[in-house]
DNA sequence: TTGACATATTCCAATATTCCGATATATTAA
DNA sequence: TTAATATATCGGAATATTGGAATATGTCAA
């Protein structure tokens, strides 16, 4: 039983999660590729700073984290349970 | 992998999710007990409305389900997912 | 019936989120 | 250097969420 205090900081988690455009970028990330800002903001169909935003927001809380190449930025998965996460909201949606 | 649409409805049930205090009752459901408002209420540190609202918003996606005894009305589990997910973040943030 | 209790609903103000356009920064090519 | 490309940031308007106060509804006991 986690207390209050632990369920809060989970409540910003899902928060974070709880977005279409945000569960499609970690759907495409967990597939094991990395992806640049420009190639997220085409597949999710999403123009370019708000694709930035939906990525530093999961950055921030460690849900993603960046690689810089060139003139791209490379995001990719940096929060293993996200895998487990994903895997019930497929086998509950799906 | 999920299309958008499925997305967005996994969305709106993680943003239900996403509140301290309704983790709480979801995690106190999970044990197998049945609750009342008032119980909840007491349990969660919550007033009497916001309770309710938030077993409303609950029921509304599927979560829970009521059964009304005398004056009372306990809430139940009704969403099978809820206890993987719940153990997706007991076991990151516990 | 009345009174007490349990829950639900409504309204509202404060706060948070979302997303866009404009702009800034950084990198590379010519 | 300038131009083009990729990303990040800022400001603001529209919208959504939260939680409290007041009130309504429903149930039971006396």
């Amino acid at each position: 039983m986690l207390d209050i205090n632990a369920l809060g900081e989970a409540a910003e988690c899902l928060r974070v999660l709880a977005h279409p455009q945000r569960l499609q970028i970690v759907q495409l990330l967990l597939s094991g590729n990395a992806y640049s800002v420009n190639d997220l903001a085409e597949l999710c169909d999403l123009n370019q700073p708000t694709t930035s935003d939906h990525l530093r927001l999961m950055q921030r809380c460690g849900f993603l984290e960046s690689r810089k190449e060139g003139r791209s930025v490379f995001y990719e998965i940096a929060e293993p349970h996200l895998e487990d996460i994903m895997k019930c909201i497929q086998s509950r949606f799906g």
